[in-house]
DNA sequence: CGACTTTGACCGGCGC
DNA sequence: GCGCCGGTCAAAGTCG
């Protein structure tokens, strides 16, 4: 394998950006999310308890919990372009801080009231320069999806790349379909047989469909598409950072054209991966409870489970910030019924010391996602300090209707 | 038996 | 136009 340009993947996200204006479906749309590690920011997600947890959009999140994160940051660009001018003051008044913290961090009030690493979204869309430009300050102060903890430099050549690319003409795609990139931690490399990756499970069943080497990448790419319901289109490709083999990039490709499918749908097609089969050891697992993570080589896991996702950095790309105000704004509206599934609830603890961060997700909070994050990252980090990867994913929990959940699957208790 | 994973082959987009 | 490379197909094998 080759090891250069390990920014491709990162600049195929970029790359193929399109702005998708209402009623331009062929365009190809990218937006990407990055989120710090926690890690080494010290930072952490926010939570809230008494958030509701709402059904999350199933029809266009491209069947990615990230789906809904948006940025108020970039929800406007002339919000960005002021942000970008006052942090900038401010920074000159706070040069003991990285750049990474003042975004992260604190340093900025600007930044800290608009600049949550979950809502960037970024209109990467070669048509528009400021949303570039938007997009070469995340990358800059956020980080590169691919390494997060990459330098500055690394981040900005990344920046560079994306814009520089004439594939970010974007115009052209191989084809052109929406995009959400999310980063995520994996288990260790070394717990995946044959350098597969054990995926964090999403709400969704998802089917292996091919594999393949990707250039500049010591990690093969895997392909999967919905199987939660035959015809529909969503698929995912899982590959690990190239840089940070303890991060997963998930690139979600297309549209679940079903509902956001119900624990058993989510678990039916599904006879490898199931929460209950002993040597498949499926990711799901209760906050609570990380020992119910077993994590085994043989989870490969894609799939099927509900619910986990990672704590740490991530990013999603999606590339009309417009859409996923859309999206938002729909989910309000979702058929789709929340007693589907309960998030567990943090204790008000985890979330106190990051309101200020995060008060302007209040959104966010809204997601399924973010609690995840929360819970992880709360937990993770405040207890551990260090990522535990998917171990204590498992941040839905589906007993509401008393059905087995993705919890009790893991849970001593049931 | 059905659904899944694996894996080589094929196709087509994209850069040169 | 050519070749590289990513994405998909489909056969074979695995698993419950």
């Amino acid at each position: 394998m080759e090891n250069n340009n390990y920014q491709g993947d990162l600049a195929d996200i970029f790359r193929g950006g399109n702005n998708t204006t209402s009623g331009e479906s062929s365009s190809t749309n990218n937006t990407v999310i990055p989120i710090p590690t926690p890690i080494s920011e010290g930072w952490q997600f926010p939570y809230s308890a008494s958030s509701q947890i709402e059904q999350p959009t199933s029809v266009q999140d491209f069947g990615d919990p990230f789906c809904n994160l948006r940025d108020p940051l970039f929800h406007d660009l002339d919000m960005l372009q002021a942000a970008a001018s006052e942090d900038n003051n401010n920074n000159n008044n706070n040069n003991n801080n990285e750049s990474t913290n003042s975004v992260f961090g604190d340093s900025s009030p600007s930044m800290r009231k608009r600049g949550n690493m979950f809502s960037r979204m970024l209109q990467i869309s070669p048509t528009n320069k400021l949303a570039m430009s938007a997009c070469v300050v995340q990358n800059n102060v956020i980080g590169n999806h691919d390494d997060i903890n990459s330098s500055k430099t690394c981040l900005m050549e990344n920046s560079a790349l994306q814009i520089s690319s004439p594939r970010n003409t974007g115009i052209k795609r191989r084809k052109s379909q929406a995009k959400k990139v999310v980063c995520i931690p994996a288990a260790a490399p070394a717990n995946s047989r044959q350098g597969g990756e054990v995926v964090p499970s999403d709400l969704w069943a998802w089917r292996k469909y091919g594999q393949k080497p990707i250039k500049g990448s010591p990690y093969p790419r895997g392909y999967y598409r919905c199987s939660s319901s035959k015809g529909c289109s969503a698929r995912k490709q899982v590959e690990r950072s190239r840089t940070d083999p303890n991060m997963l990039v998930i690139t979600y490709t297309s549209e679940h054209n079903h509902p956001w499918p119900t624990q058993r749908n989510a678990l039916a097609g599904s006879t490898r991966s199931q929460p209950n089969n002993s040597k498949h050891t499926n990711n799901t697992i209760i906050p609570n409870n990380p020992q119910s993570q077993t994590d085994t080589d043989e989870q490969k896991e894609t799939t099927n489970n509900i619910s986990a996702y990672p704590k740490v950095k991530e990013e999603v790309a999606e590339e009309d910030v417009r859409h996923n105000h859309q999206l938002v704004e729909m989910r309000d509206d979702e058929e789709f019924s929340k007693d589907s599934y309960q998030p567990i609830m943090l204790p008000d603890s985890s979330n106190q010391c990051h309101e200020d961060f995060f008060a302007d997700l209040v959104e966010l909070e809204a997601d399924p996602l973010n609690l995840l994050f929360a819970k992880t990252l709360s937990g993770d980090i405040n207890e551990l300090g260090q990522k535990k990867d998917i171990e204590s994913f498992n941040m839905y929990d589906w007993s509401k209707d008393g059905n087995t959940t993705t919890s009790n699957n893991n849970n001593p208790d049931t």
